[in-house]
DNA sequence: GCATATATGTCGTCTTTCTAGGTATCGCGA
DNA sequence: TCGCGATACCTAGAAAGACGACATATATGC
């Protein structure tokens, strides 16, 4: 079994974790299962990614944290977009259908004459 | 203008590049002029990322070079294929479509109940 | 003689991810 | 009660890959 999970792609973590907030407010943990969830079990985010992920995201102004209560009763940092993270977001999903089609372009092309 | 180029998808140079010389063999500077006329200007291939990647694909024995005379009468390195490249080729563009699929999957998610 | 296009390459830096660890609390079953 | 798995946070170090800047050389045209 060569069965592991997929890597990210890097520089798809930051669109897919401000995309996941956007859904509604969430902390760390619950938004590693959503991706996991919601791609099919495709994506696997580990801590050590995006535990970082989410302070540079906080950082630089594109989610704000606050401390609540989690679901289950504990202590949780939630996060939620700010007006400038969903900016970003916007133009990072534009982006990024351009930057496929531009893939596509080129595995769709065949030798010409 | 903030006009620069679109920077690569770390993680994706390998496979557009296999793919292009899949198209026929070339030498890397065709290859960049390739790569961004295909995707109409979108991708612009540096040299310090184009050179090691073909250095590197040459070293896992995904693609082979040979000297030989360019178009304009200069010698350069061709690249080609070799059946290993062909079939990692193959399953990146593969594992490059689930990706997109699962992205697909993140970007089209609702706030469910 | 010089600029431009062609053609190859290296080096240092930066960013992002992974691996591998660490802390702590809670609920559950043995 | 003891341990374990799930929940929840975090960091440090290493690896990878892309970038910018630089270096080199030849051919063509002005």
């Amino acid at each position: 079994m060569t069965e592991s999970k997929q890597e990210l792609l890097r520089g798809t973590l930051d669109m897919l974790v401000l995309k996941v907030v956007a859904l509604g407010p969430s902390h760390g943990y619950a938004i590693a299962q959503r991706l996991q969830q919601i791609s099919k079990e495709f994506f696997q985010v580990h801590q050590g990614s995006l535990y970082p992920a989410l302070h540079r995201l906080e950082d630089k102004g594109w989610l704000q944290a606050k401390w609540k209560e989690s679901e289950t009763g504990r202590q949780a940092k939630f996060y939620e977009l700010t007006r400038k993270g969903r900016k970003k977001m916007e133009s990072e999903v534009v982006n990024w259908e351009r930057l496929c089609g531009a893939v596509g372009l080129i595995l769709r092309a065949e030798e010409e004459s």
